[in-house]
DNA sequence: CGAGGTGTTGACTGATGTCAATGATGGTGG
DNA sequence: CCACCATCATTGACATCAGTCAACACCTCG
């Protein structure tokens, strides 16, 4: 088992020799109600999580990459939709040999759960950007998040700030709690203030990391205390 | 060890016979940024989590309750702060003697990670809610989270509609992604719709739990399927 | 070349935030 | 016990950010 601790990043053997499977641009592999006998690991390409209300409203919970882990659930059905965003390579495994794996290895437990522990993080990440943060700080910070995900998942890029992004405007709103017009003239911002310049709608080139920091107000991603604030003080209630 | 299925309320017996404390209305037991030494649980009173960003903005991430548990993390700092909301009582246990108790207790471990899955659920719910919902859907939803919270957690309210509210509304706000005045504003819409009506500030009387679950867009908040929307179709990207 | 999907931009609307005044509540000390 | 003060909650007037609706540009695929 290889796991990397600064990102949560983790290779079980459980997946060793499982089968592999090809997604198409659009794909869904797990649809929200279905039975959850399965779970998945990226070998390369991009997949989106996502949860859609009654009323069609739809939020995207995480965009994934290579090495990350899809298919967790506490409960019998997944309450959650995994769809390619680019074509992809995913192995499988069904959730008992996971479990059987995990009851036999005994450090494998461990890690699985520091594991979804990262996963835990990243949701508290989005949690604080969409109740804190305004429409332009949330894009930078995806921006930063994004560079991190292609850096960590060991994408060979010809530069690490000309970060790719496969998902469609639509997407980037649905994960970000805002509307496709509001993302797309958030981006024309980052360009006026001179942060990004666009090549094309789907690349960003990030031409200041720094300012693009400051303004989603974190010191660096790889940190694990992302937000340190004051140290607060007790307070009567 | 004890573990209710549907709500993941969990009592481990690692914290049998640990030492006990109590917490004052405000008091601080975890500082985000501090080493990550202990665990609680939670014997009565509430507990509020949060973060805060370097310009002091606050996001509340929980409230908690009789018998949920507190102080998990991957990493070997705390990133949160854990603040009591009323006066409470806790048992404390240390992380090392909590994964110690894991590691001999082979059931424990697989009830643990479920734990841990719940919580993770919980956060998904609340990016749902950010992300998607207007002010007074989110603070239905709210109101019959709390209501949920206090039947599993075994409170003895005189009316089991009648909600004890005993966080200030500026928790509320900084839980919501909101700010109080939006708050004050959406309670009183709630009342002029007449879905609830207000004894008084810190309690809500819920007088049509129907009409709020169809503004907060549930069915149920005990279904793991909470938010069952229309079956998606593949669609090329 | 045309059609349809996607992205950008503009004008306007509306929900939430901001600022300020007033009203309620609760704790403290006379 | 009551009066006072500080804090918290509510409400109103106004500002602002993001959403809506619509036009147009762009790209891809036939």
């Amino acid at each position: 088992m290889k796991y990397n601790e600064q990102t949560g990043e983790i290779y079980l053997d459980a997946f060793t020799s499982a089968p592999e499977r090809k997604l198409r641009t659009g794909e869904i592999i797990i649809h929200a109600g279905d039975t959850a006998k399965q779970v998945f690991n990226i070998i390369e390409g991009c997949l989106m999580v996502s949860r859609v209300g009654k009323d069609g409203r739809r939020q995207v919970m995480s965009f994934l990459f290579r090495n990350n882990f899809v298919g967790l659930t506490a409960t019998e059905k997944y309450f959650f939709t995994v769809q390619a965003v680019t074509p992809a390579k995913v192995v499988c495994c069904t959730r008992n040999h996971l479990e059987k794996y995990l009851a036999d290895e005994h450090d494998a437990e461990k890690t699985f759960r520091n594991m979804v522990f990262r996963v835990l993080e990243n949701s508290l990440d989005l949690v604080y950007s969409l109740g804190q943060r305004t429409a332009i700080e949330r894009l930078s910070l995806f921006l930063l998040y994004l560079r991190r995900q292609y850096q960590v998942s060991g994408a060979e890029l010809p530069n690490p700030d000309l970060i790719p992004l496969p998902m469609s405007r639509q997407d980037i709103a649905d994960f970000l709690g805002l509307k496709k017009e509001t993302v797309s003239r958030s981006f024309s911002e980052l360009e006026k203030r001179q942060l990004i310049s666009r090549p094309d709608a789907h690349s960003a080139l990030l031409t200041e990391v720094e300012g693009l920091r400051n303004l989603a107000g974190i010191m660096d991603f790889s940190s694990p205390l992302r937000l340190a604030g004051p140290r607060l003080k007790d307070k009567p209630g």
